[in-house]
RNA sequence: GCGGAUGUGGCGGAAUAGGCAGACGCGCACGUUUGAGGGGCGUGUGGGUAACACCGUGUGGGUUCAAGUCCCACCGUCCGCACCA
């Protein structure tokens, strides 16, 4: 071995063998169990950046792992490469989106070669490929053909400027990220995933998914949002129409004083209409349709409201109560309003001081009375129930439910579940995405384009210009089509799909990723899926780990997968930060992973990542905890180097014919403790990785082997198979995390396989047993001396061993042991008075 | 406001089932090697004290022979969600 550990040598090399020998090769085999571990696939935005380094550290060490452990491994990598900035690209720098996201790609991948990620690159997918966005447009098809795709008119965000619809990401503050003009909404027809009629079933299974994060789960919990209330219909006074209220609290509903629509309630203009209220009404309409949903929908937003000069009966009570409208009503949740029951509810409440509307009380506290004029809060807790006609006595939780049968029995309303939970906009007024493969005919309508068609593939020749609009309509030979069903005129789809349709699939395509007849294929996806280890911020937290739930439950359900989970275990990693706050451009504190490969090898970044902290959590990059890696790298060189000779000898003797087992018994104090401590690693390093994924405790664990390694160097005489276990161990356990300079390295004890497939070693209980322990001594808890006794001594033995010790006496003269507790192999404590 | 996470030396972090707080690393100090520097090797390093005593895991209580760990009540920081009726 050389002399130096020269790492950018050793690094190429080594790169350079497994691009010849593949040993990160996987082949669906039925025979051997399988191990799928994958990261989230990044979008190629040109550079690797340290959360990206992290992230692929984190799954390499896994995948790695379970390699040595016997899976069949697969680990593959791809490009989420469809998006917005690859177009921003094209009109910034007039460089065409596909050239801008190949180039990145092209660096990417050689970022990631140098990473020395144990990467099947044969599997290598991107989502900009027409080979795979023609898929992506087969699943299109499939979820309309089964009834969960369908158009509607819907409001989006509109830059009246740019003239394109924007994504709620893209509205900074309420205007327009590049132009800074106000954002608006405007209705347009747009393609939507019917996610909602799985909203139920996504609920459920969260239940099922005992590997992912308490948080994740709670965050999914949320967003799908599931209550269950009443809707019940209030009767428009002196019209035939009605409002529908949705309440989760229909045991306040003798309490209502007023009923509130949203400002977009398609029944404002009809009850406002040629009176007295109409100008005032629809100035108030405008104003909250020029707003943006989040300065709306804030909860610091003053309640503003105003009446319609209408009124509704309430059915339960007969009470006539007026209607209002108010920002604080939100049309796309539940019908679009609202009954107010001010003394109960607490935005009610605001608003009815606000307006001076009357306050209700139907529910009592157990203990005392409320008096609406000195209320000063609403009442929200359950109560008994007051004012409400035939309910009044009973506890509000048995009228709640009471409440609801009445309703339905009376034909008042019905029960209902709602969701919070929207159906899923995938249009996208966009050129770089997957094209919507879908046509318009004058005469048969909407027509799908047939399967034998796909890809519709992106036209070259578009123009991309600022504030244009979609860059495809341009396009006259995209736009005009054949109808396939009466072969008349046709006008093609020109709304590409959101990126996160070609993300909520692509673990299925690493299946069977070269496939020409199938997105995936049956026998690949049986074997590989799911995913047993997933591993992404959670900045992914809802959307693309719903939609990809979505994805795979609606699949399953057509009858193309047998898993209805894609993600058996999702471990979500903490952000890289330098001075506290997270890596970013903006905020300058970016250290480009290039530069630290560069200046001290792929090894000893990725040590260095997995060593500063566990995966989970944030980790503070410190250039100096980066030399401490690259230190302990070279003084596992050194270590090595210096076994070498007594390692080569032994083994050539070995090789004449002496005896190769150790046995322990026949080893001196110090080869024994040694080995202990080879096997005592070995047992700490694969727990952590294993159960716990503490790679920083393993390496630390590692680290301590090297030590003691180091430690017997002074020993005057050596057992070379001692060492030659101690050493090849450090380099077995240290394979996964650091994987170029242990293959090094292990080539240098003599071994012609790869480290990486080696087997990954079993410790030997026997090595861990000590003849004699140290335990504690303490008097009422507080240690005073330290005792060696044989290993197994038993509680009572011990204790008087104790007893006997000078040190503890001076704490025991003059008082009186009440009580000992004698815990063996760990202390005893004396208790005295 | 609601939800989640988190709080331990100068710093990153350990302590896996209630049993020696501070493993491992960084930094710092000293010694040694070297012509010098760097690097290596080694020793020390929570506060406090001459040495003990003693104090020490955000704060205040509690349970226990024993609490970073369990219970109760607070405080700070970070991250989500945010008028969902």
């Amino acid at each position: 071995m050389d002399e130096r550990y020269d790492f950018q040598k050793l690094e190429s090399k080594w790169q350079k063998r497994w691009e010849e020998t593949r040993p990160y090769g996987s082949t669906t085999d039925p025979a051997k169990p399988k191990f799928y571990s994958l990261a989230m696939f990044p979008y190629p935005s040109g550079n690797l950046h340290m959360g990206h380094v992290r992230n692929y550290s984190i799954v390499d060490v896994i995948a790695r792992f379970k390699r040595m452990q016997g899976f069949n491994v697969l680990h593959p990598m791809g490009w989420d490469s469809f998006g917005l900035p690859a177009e921003n690209a094209a009109i910034k720098h007039q460089i065409h989106p596909s050239v801008w996201t190949w180039d990145n790609i092209a660096n990417m991948r050689r970022q990631l070669k140098g990473m020395g990620i144990s990467y099947d690159w044969d599997r290598e997918v991107a989502s900009c490929h027409p080979d795979y966005y023609k898929w992506t447009q087969w699943l299109f098809l499939e979820f309309y053909k089964h009834g969960l795709v369908y158009r509607k008119k819907a409001a989006v965000n509109w830059c009246p400027s740019c003239a394109t619809v924007l994504a709620n990401e893209q509205v900074v503050d309420g205007a327009c990220e590049r132009c800074d003009t106000p954002v608006t909404k405007k209705d347009l027809e747009q393609w939507f995933f019917k996610i909602t009629d799985y909203a139920q079933i996504l609920l459920d299974d969260l239940d099922k998914l005992t590997g992912w994060p308490e948080k994740v789960k709670i965050m999914q919990r949320n967003w799908i949002g599931r209550s269950e209330g009443v809707e019940a219909r209030f009767q428009v006074e002196g019209t035939e129409d009605d409002i529908t209220v949705y309440t989760t609290r229909p045991d306040t509903i003798f309490g209502v004083t007023y009923v509130v629509l949203a400002p977009e309630h398609p029944l404002v203009a009809k009850l406002t209409e040629g009176t007295s209220y109409e100008a005032e009404v629809k100035a108030f309409v405008d104003k909250m349709k020029g707003l943006n949903e989040i300065s709306r929908t804030s909860t610091d937003t003053e309640k503003e409201g105003m009446l319609t000069g209408a009124y509704c009966v309430n059915p339960l009570n007969g009470e006539h109560v007026p209607i209002w409208i108010a920002n604080y009503v939100l049309m796309e949740y539940g019908t679009g309003a609202v009954m107010g029951v001010p003394a109960h509810d607490e935005r009610d409440f605001a608003f009815a001081r606000k307006y001076g509307l009357k306050i209700q009380v139907v529910i009592s506290p157990n203990d005392q009375q409320l008096n609406q004029h000195e209320m000063t809060n609403a009442y929200t807790e359950p109560g008994v129930m007051v004012n409400s006609g035939q309910f009044d006595g009973i506890d509000s939780k048995t009228a709640m439910v009471k409440i609801a049968e009445f309703i339905e029995k009376q034909g008042y309303g019905l029960r209902k579940v709602n969701f919070r939970l929207r159906d899923w906009l995938i249009s996208r007024q966009r050129y770089w995405g997957a094209p919507i493969p879908m046509l318009y005919c004058e005469k048969c309508g909407v027509v799908p384009v047939p399967e034998k068609d796909l890809p519709v593939m992106l036209p070259t020749d578009v123009e991309f210009k600022p504030g244009g609009e979609s860059p495809l309509k341009t396009s006259s030979t995209f736009v005009e089509a054949v109808c396939p069903c009466c072969g008349g005129k046709a006008r093609r789809e020109t709304d590409t799909m959101d990126t996160f349709v070609c993300s909520s699939w692509y673990f299925l395509r690493y299946c069977t990723p070269k496939s020409a007849e199938k997105a995936f294929e049956r026998k690949d996806t049986d074997y590989w899926m799911s995913v047993d280890q997933y591993v992404g911020g959670v900045e992914h937290a809802i959307l693309h780990l719903l939609y990809s739930r979505f994805f795979t439950k609606a699949l399953r359900d057509f009858g193309y997968l047998n898993v209805d989970e894609p993600f058996t275990n999702l471990l979500t990693q903490g952000m890289v930060c330098m001075h506290g706050s997270k890596m970013s451009k903006s905020k300058g504190n970016v250290v480009s992973p290039e530069e630290i490969i560069n200046k001290y090898g792929a090894d000893t970044a990725r040590l260095f990542i997995l060593f500063a902290a566990p995966p989970e959590k944030d980790l503070e990059w410190s250039e100096q905890g980066v030399e401490g890696s690259y230190r302990f790298l070279h003084r596992v060189w050194r270590l090595i180097q210096h076994y070498q000779e007594l390692i080569t000898a032994a083994d050539k003797k070995a090789n004449s014919g002496a005896k190769n087992a150790v046995d322990n018994a026949a080893l001196d104090d110090a080869a024994r403790e040694l080995r202990r401590i080879t096997h005592l690693t070995i047992k700490r390093v694969t727990d952590d990785i294993a159960t716990r994924f503490n790679f920083n405790t393993a390496i630390s664990a590692i680290m301590e082997l090297v030590n003691a390694c180091y430690a017997y160097r002074d020993q005057a005489n050596q057992n070379a198979q001692v060492v030659k276990e101690a050493v090849s161990t450090v380099v077995m356990l240290l394979a996964p995390f650091a994987p170029h300079i242990t293959e090094e390295l292990w080539e240098a004890l003599g071994n012609t396989h790869s480290v990486h497939l080696a087997a990954w070693p079993s410790y030997d209980p026997a090595a861990l047993k000590q003849d004699e322990i140290t335990v504690v001594v303490q008097v009422n808890g507080k240690v005073r001396d330290r005792l060696t006794v044989p290993a197994g001594l038993e509680a009572k033995a011990l204790e008087e061993q104790a007893l006997k010790e000078p040190h503890i006496q001076p704490y025991l003269t003059g008082k009186q042991v009440v009580k000992v507790i004698s815990v063996p192999g760990k202390l005893v404590n004396f208790v005295v008075k």
